[in-house]
Order: structure tokens, then sequence, then C-alpha cells
DNA sequence: AACAGTTACGAAAACGGTTTCGTGTTAATA
DNA sequence: TATTAACACGAAACCGTTTTCGTAACTGTT
């Protein structure tokens, strides 16, 4: 077993000291042609790495990023993460991904692991049980050590750090605007039971829709459903107990189980019932009908979240930087396909 | 802003020695109760946690370990890896996530990167590419450095070291045998053109099958399709060209695009043919009709792979252990679904 | 009073690098 | 020839821990 070689290897082998070792290896102008070519050609022959750990014990810099997010089987954060990694391999860090489960002390217990020195920063999606609970000391934490931190998505206002988020309301309202425009009218809101900042936020925008359009918003046909279902029940009951002729969900899941019942109660889609879905992901582009969907870009989001972390992670901290916190904004766009268009 | 504070503080701040208050934390017999208890009390005060970059460098230990697959936006490989983080986590391990994108230089330079003192160990899924060239220096090196290393899933015998696999090839077969009990007789296999070692073993396992039950293989019914597609045209032709009456895919996406194109061309799904995949993912529960499917237990595969890593992680190295590999294969179950259930 | 045995702590090395500063040798200059 | 500057290198500090070993100050014994 060939072990890594260290300087104090080369210098002893060499009988010249570390320090000349080092920096012949940087290819310092203080030391000689001669003896740089020498360490050099023996380093390449050892095949010599610098340790990475060392590195980052001298500079206080792991040339590590954190990335807690609270589903890593999921299509919108997997994609997020895409945008992460490739932004921050490119610029030379690595990722180190923690998993929440949506748990409340998941994150923090991950969070308290890997800030003690582990990384230089943070890109965080909250878990749904810390919006729930509204409690984010351990964000705060964070931030108050000097540690950069971005949010992404499942943000909060609390804690004032950089934040890539997408326009929900907005959009939300968009894809209601567009399926009243296509002549709906009775238009259905599948939502999470649990509290989710953008569930909220497009709901908001359901609601803004059908208010601008003077339609007058029925609670009865705003169904909320439970994040761990594989129980129809729910949603067959709302099928038999109202009529509707659209419908906007929050997420994908909730719109394809919707279409299948809407199958098999023998609608046609979008005929009878249009949908319209959250989140581009893999199954709104390969259901029957395939689904309109509001894309949220993940990869460019997860890509300026790591741009931003990363620029406040290299500039040398500067108290007259404190506060100087950016909001971004991506604007989520309607990917229509089957589920709305009427002449398919 | 609280910066960290180290032991160096908490020595000057009580007039004792580093070494004093390093023991005291770990409550040590060393150190009188009133000291102990003072300087405890500080640390607690002031939120001390060790720092874990001086601590990876002294135990010559991280507590990272590494894995490389090859893409993230992927039910398969998030579900693998979903088992390797809640397996590492609870053993106090964070997980460093590259993703080598398919590409042979990108897992040669991230694995590079990471076995320079980052990482304990490697959990490696190849690269499509690194099959392809059969080049697999870079995993030799690690393996010689005596960085334990675990394969999964894209498997090579070309390198020692522990894998765990599922029997892709009996799993294949016994998806075959299933159709052709159900009366199945013109059975396709839609597979990868890239040369992936998967894709081979299951394409063995169809034709073992039919020619079990003594049916001719007739290569004009395997269709072989790139990776990146988009491209509807090659199965358009193949529909038209060849008849058949079910079809075994070896991963989940082609099988729906087949299912889309038969349902197109006005065939029944089951009756006029059934299909069967590979990666039992959220595609195949989702679909219409739902798909059936060879589960891969990605889940579980990522928690042993972990297992199996951290057991040789944390073994103190022995000689004698050289050569002590073992690969796990785990049985893959076949999820009967909409697809093929003739009585559905 | 002399000795050994605790007790309670500190000094220092080590992990593997980087970097500042000091210095002996040589070459250039006055 | 004396002075200075440039060159080429090494010593040592430092990053934040852990751990071994040494020892001063007590305690207890005879």
């Amino acid at each position: 077993m060939r072990r890594k070689i260290t300087l104090k290897h080369i210098a002893r082998e060499l009988d010249v000291s570390i320090s000349t070792v080092s920096k012949a290896l940087k290819n310092s102008e203080e030391i000689s042609r001669d003896t740089k070519e020498k360490i050099q050609a023996f380093a390449r022959l050892y095949n010599y790495k610098p340790n990475n750990i060392a590195i980052s014990l001298k500079n206080k810099r792991t040339k590590n990023i954190g990335v807690v997010i609270p589903d890593i089987v999921h299509h919108f954060f997997t994609t997020v993460f895409r945008g992460i990694e490739k932004y921050a391999n490119q610029k030379g860090y690595n990722v180190i991904v923690c998993v929440s489960d949506e748990s409340f002390d998941k994150e923090v217990i991950n969070m308290e692991m890997l800030a003690n020195g582990s990384i230089d920063g943070f890109i965080v999606a909250l878990s749904a049980e810390t919006q729930q609970r509204n409690d984010f000391n351990h964000l705060r934490e964070i931030t108050e050590q000097g540690i950069p931190l971005v949010l992404f998505d499942r943000v909060t206002d609390e804690i004032e750090c950089d934040k890539v988020i997408i326009n929900d309301e907005e959009a939300a309202c968009e894809a209601v605007e567009q399926l009243i425009r296509s002549g709906k009218r009775n238009i259905a809101l599948f939502t999470t039971e649990s509290y989710l900042n953008v569930s909220e936020k497009r709901a908001m925008g359901y609601r803004k829709a059908l208010t601008k359009h003077n339609i007058p918003i029925r609670e009865e046909l705003i169904l909320s459903l439970p994040f761990q279902f594989e129980n129809e029940n729910l949603t067959e009951q709302f099928f038999k107990e109202q009529s509707f002729d659209a419908v906007l969900s929050v997420n994908e899941i909730f719109a394809i189980r919707g279409m299948r019942l809407a199958q098999k109660f023998g609608y046609r889609i979008p005929q009878d019932i249009a949908f319209v879905g959250f989140t581009d992901g893999i199954l709104s582009r390969y259901s029957m009908p395939t689904l309109t969907s509001v894309a949220q870009h993940g990869e460019q989001m997860g890509a300026l979240a790591a741009e931003m972390l990363i620029e406040k992670v290299e500039q040398e901290y500067d108290e007259s930087d404190k506060g100087n916190y950016q909001t971004k904004i991506i604007r989520a766009s309607l990917i229509e396909r089957e589920s709305t268009q009427m002449d398919g």
C-alpha cells in the first residue's frame, strides 16, 4: 500500500527543509532553479498532493459548502442541487449534503455538525417542521458566527440573509388567469395541509387571480391534502361532492393523482377538467396526458444560490457589508402541455 | 459578530493551559473538580464547539464519506443516496456528493479532489463513459492508497473492492418469465445504446428467459436507444416495423415512452402489449397505466454500501484484511401493476 | 525529617501544511 | 578591501486540537 506522501517525507528524502519543499512546489522565486526542479520531479514521481485538511486548517477555508434540504428523493430539490453542484464544482468547491427529512431537529443537528469548521457557508431550504414551528435560532446562530447563508425556495423573513425564491404568488396567479382565459370558471385548488410558505403564496396567487376576474372564491373548492398521502379517499370525496372545470395544484403529485381520478370518473382532460401543476418535474412530462406545469427553474435557482454564497464566502468580511443582503427572484414560467391545451 | 471560540481563548481567559482546557472538557480524571467545573461552565457559556478540521487533521479521520454518482436528478441514484445518507448520518458521518455527469474526466477529477484527505472512503457508481473506456486507474489509485471503496450498481470486475449490486440478470429473466407465463411470446427488449454493465446483464437475463422457454431470440426485437432521447423516431419506427406483445425495458423512461406510443397507435395495455420496466421509480407508480417494474431497492442498497464502507473505515487497517472484499447482492423484486395485469 | 506516592497541571510534540523572517554565502559595488 | 545587495535556504510560528510525559506541590508514611 502506497501511503500518501507529505512535505516532510520529501524534505527528509531530498535533505532540504520543509519550507523549501513547500516553496519549491509553489514555484517560489526564492528557490533556485536546480532545487525546484529536483523537488518538483520528486513530487511528481511520488504523486504528491497537498493534504486538504491541513490547508483548510491553515487557511480557515474548507472549500466545502453545506447544502441542507428537506428531501433528496424529490425532483425539484435534486434539480436545485444539480445547479449548486455544477457551479460550486466549477469554482473548486465540494458540496456536503444533509437531508433534514422535513424535521426541525435533523435540520438543527445537521447544521450544527457542519458549522464547526466543516464548511464555508450554507445553502438551505427549510424543513416543513421548521416553518411550522417558526423557530429559526439555529439559522441566527449561523449568521451571527459570520457564516454565510443563502436560503432558497423555503425561506423566512425572520432571518436576514441572501435568498433565492421564485415569484410563487405571481406564477400561480398567471396560471389561474390562463385557465380563466381558456373559459374555465370553477377552478379548484389542491394544496398541502402542512404549513409551507410556498403553498401559502401559491394559494394567495390563486385567490388574487379569481378576485381580479370577479370570480367569487369558493372555499369548498380548496382542497388541503396531507403530505403523506397514498390515501385517495379525500380526493375521491372531493370529486364526488364538488363540481369544477379546472384544477391548480401546488405540486405535481396532487395534480397527477387528480388527473387519474378525473379519468376514472370519465372526465375528459382538459375539456371537462383542465389541470395545472407546480414544479415542472419528470411526472409532468411523462404523465398521460402530459401536465401543464409551472417550471421553477431549479437548476438556475441552485446556480444562483451557489453564486451568491461563494461570493460572500470569498469576499473578505467587512463590517460594512453587514445587512447587505439580497433576495433574488426567479421568474417561474408556465409550460403548457396537454392537460390544458383544448386544441390537443 | 460572535466568532467561534477556541481552546486557546478559554485557556487565556481562565489563566490555565490549553492542555488543561482540553482535558477538562473531556472530563479527564487528571483535572480537579473545581477546575473542570469552571472550564466547562465557561465553555458552555460561550458555546464552545471543537473545530472539526483540527480534529480531522489530528485523527487523520474526517468523518466524511465521498459519494460519486453519474447523475443526481435520477430517481434510483437519489434513492440510494438517501440510504447512504441516513446510515452515514446515524453513524456520525457527513456525505460529500460529486456528480460525474456520466463523464470519465469528471469522475476522475472529483475523486482526486476528495482523495487528498477530505474523505475517509468512497461510495461510487461508475459513469457510463468510465465503463465504456474500461479505464479504472483512478479507482486503483484510491484502493492502493488504502482508501476504502465500495462500488454499487455500476461496478466493474477489474477492481477488487467491496461491491453492492442487484441480481440484474436473474431479475430480468424472472420478469420475462412472468410475461411468458401470462401468454406473451413476442417479447421485445428496450435497452440502452451506450455500454452499461447493468443493461448488458438485464439483456442477458432477457435472452436466458427466452432460451429457457424455447422461444427463439429475434434480434430485431431488441431496440437500442440513445441515452439522450427526446427523439421518438427510433421508437416509432420500431412500432411500425415490428410486431410484439410485450416489452421489457432496462429502465423506466423507455417503458413509459413505449406505453405512450402504444396508446397512440391504439394498442391496449396490457392486452395487446404488456410492459415491464426496471427501476421502480416515481414514473412507474404514477404513469397511466401504472407500470410493472423491477424494484432495485435503492435505499437498502445505499444503506448496505454505507455500512460496508464505514466498517472498513473504522476497522484499524490490518494487512491480513487485504483482499477480504465482499460483493453483496440485493434481490430485486417485481412490482406488478396495471401494465401487465390482464385482469385489471 | 526524609521518602514515596498522589494530585493537578503545563510543556511540547504531533497532525500537514503556509508564511514570515532571519542568516550564511556569494556577487556586485565603491 | 570593505560594504552592500541579492540569492537561496532554514527556523519557527501558526492554524486548533489531542496526548504523552515531566514536574511542582501536596499528602501520608515511617
